[in-house]
DNA sequence: GCGATATACTTGAGCTATCAAGCATCCTAC
DNA sequence: GTAGGATGCTTGATAGCTCAAGTATATCGC
């Protein structure tokens, strides 16, 4: 009951603080950060729709008007898919590539700071194995493979 | 890095489902379900906006319009502070305590759930101290005492 | 007393997310 | 091949929150 509350808080107060931060210094939402870095991951920097709104835990919908907003901003493209119509691909365009890289930095040190400041090492550890069991989905299969 | 990743889904994960079925049994959303209870352990049943935002994390316009629903509902309704008119008092109606009993139970029960079925409670205590350390606020003092 | 500043709250505009519904494409069974 | 259903995505309506600005009351220094 006290871990609940404590969840409910401590996200509230940690995303709201790098949120904001995000937003002023470069105009991206931990949503978008969270995009632009998957897809900086993904092989060729493109992911179907899909499974990009399946990682960071968004709806369909969601992804769609996300995307959207980081198309318009030039950080990301559309591509087709040559094997299954329906699907689009997001693929990280040069300037996503870059617009991460210059987030990431600060970003990075943000997150790293909060967390530095209130645990140890240890604690971290098994701060990061309780709460990544609370989230119960597994890694998704590769379904068109582009070109 | 992988503790915040982990609070950020683990967070979105529960949230949603939780969120979910308390609005899908009771109509009621996960900030509305937790001022009514801050409500019910507020002396008197009552307690200022202001304090009320601070404690759920909502702003205080956020605190306003969450009441409105809440007034709207009959769970709530407003008093005024006799030593200083600017404030007004949110009070736990008697539907509103109704509300909540009736809710808590099953909500209350979910949680338990989640939770049980991921830590022993050795584990649960440690996340729930873990947690605690994230948002540095303290209890607020009185400002006005009703009557 | 009276202006300047602070505090409690409300309101309007905007953002991000959701759900429900719709369209297009693909796949499978007949 | 074609009907029925699944899958990928988009769109319209709506919810919940934020920020910025506004109103009303309090308080402090003169």
């Amino acid at each position: 009951m006290a871990a609940w509350v404590g969840l409910l808080r401590g996200h509230a107060a940690l995303t709201r603080a790098l949120n904001a931060d995000l937003v002023a210094d470069h105009g991206l939402t931990l949503n978008d950060y969270e995009v632009l870095l998957r897809l900086s991951r993904a092989p060729g920097g493109q992911m179907r729709r899909v499974d990009l709104a399946e990682q960071v835990l968004l709806t369909a919908s969601g992804i769609t008007r996300l995307l959207d907003g980081l198309q318009a901003s030039g950080y990301v493209d559309k591509a087709a898919c040559s094997s299954d119509a329906r699907v689009t691909y997001a693929v990280l365009t040069d300037a996503g590539h870059e617009k991460l890289r210059a987030a990431a930095d600060v970003h990075v040190a943000g997150i790293h700071a909060k967390f530095a400041e209130r645990y140890s090492d240890d604690e971290m550890a098994t701060l990061a194995e309780l709460l990544s069991r609370l989230d119960g989905s597994e890694p998704d299969g590769e379904a068109c493979k582009p070109e």
